[in-house]
DNA sequence: ATGTCTATTAAAATCGATTTTATGATTTAT
DNA sequence: ATAAATCATAAAATCGATTTTAATAGACAT
């Protein structure tokens, strides 16, 4: 639905509230894949009443976070390795297309952007009052936002939710990997105001997948 | 959220009744593009309470039919000619990975599930008791359906909505072109029988593009 | 023991009423 | 005459209570 966690703006409506909260507490995995989530369970938790919390869950449900049984509630959605290797290869596969897209139309302005966010990431990295998380899906949101496809975008939105939501799982704050990502996402900027496709596009799904390889031990 | 409409069958709550029909409204163009979507409105029209419509409405959202506005309640998502384009264009790109894992993993079981959905399809052309769109939609996600990712599949059906709404909008009831769709799904068949990508691959987005050329001259 | 039926409980789904919020009209002031 | 402020109305959002449905445990028969 929306681009980004809020969890920190306040909320215009319980709805919106519950779907915030809901969607942190089952990418975080504070909610379990598979959970049952009973409405009256949540709306303790939340200080909502019921139809608000139905509401959000029905959004989730869109989002594939959460998994709708007609008569039977709600639950958090299942995890597997073979959902994990089918996102991580959607996600390498639909943001090609849409890298590719954005070079195509590249423009300074937009390439200014992908540097600014990039160096809004970084600076997150050193300074824990940044959150880091958000400014990382918005610089790889913006690497691929130069698209002109916002359906495409929503699709990549989507999935990198998903993702996220493994690495999460697979090790509750892990120290996001010191490893070479910083390096790694250095390049992809590299390439991208070189406007080359190619190297720009294997950069970014090795990214993927390299960081996929360390989350898949950890799954389940 | 579903695949294929369901409005002839029992619905088991209200909420999924409500979905249905209004899904259908939607697609159809009974409720236009843009139009606001009363709650109250929808109360008498439906014959159901607020609550069942609310969460209708948020599931619909995430398949992109139905716009939310905090506060503000719901409207039907505006259609636009550059929406069409870009619907059009995804189809093309995702339903290619699809089919191309398809036919990668042919298999005679898969092969013989097209050919059958093939004909029933080809059947209701003919007998006007049959449901030719249900039919249409199944030959289609049939013939990607082979390729091992349900949330590609899951995109490809929200694609495959949000565009035959256009053509529902386009002109409600056009007969739908006697033209050689006829001929461009059979030779579709074929090349997927001989598991040529190249050909099934472009046969289909020239299909998807045909009719697509047909459709844009009445939107608006 | 195993399976089927019934009674009980827990939860989901839904409704009707209330509260909150936005919208549009009317007034007031500059 | 335009802009800001107030009020009235319509609609959205939410709540608490009720109804419906599924899950569970226990009784009974085979």
């Amino acid at each position: 639905m929306s681009i980004g966690p809020t969890s920190s703006a306040i909320e215009s409506s319980a709805t919106q509230g519950a779907y915030s909260s809901l969607r942190l507490l089952i990418l975080t995995g504070e909610l379990a894949p598979g959970e049952k989530l009973k409405i009256d369970n949540l709306r303790e938790i939340l200080g909502v009443g019921a139809a608000p919390i139905r509401e959000a869950l029905s959004l989730l449900t869109s989002d594939q976070l959460v998994v709708r049984q007609d008569q039977r509630g709600f639950r958090a959605a299942e995890t597997s390795v073979e959902n994990f290797q089918e996102i991580l290869e959607l996600r390498c596969q639909l943001e090609s297309i849409a890298l590719r897209q954005s070079i195509e139309n590249t423009s300074e302005a937009w390439i200014e952007e992908v540097v600014l966010s990039h160096h809004r990431m970084t600076r997150a990295e050193v300074d824990p009052k940044k959150n880091f998380e958000i400014l990382h899906k918005a610089f790889h949101l913006k690497l691929i936002g130069n698209c002109n496809s916002p359906v495409l975008l929503g699709f990549c939105s989507q999935l990198y939710d998903l993702n996220i939501r493994y690495r999460y799982i697979a090790a509750r704050a892990f120290a996001y990997e010191a490893r070479m990502v910083r390096d790694e996402h250095q390049s992809i900027v590299d390439a991208v105001i070189q406007s080359d496709l190619n190297k720009a596009n294997q950069l970014l799904c090795e990214h993927y997948k390299t960081t996929g390889a360390f989350v898949i031990k950890y799954i389940k």
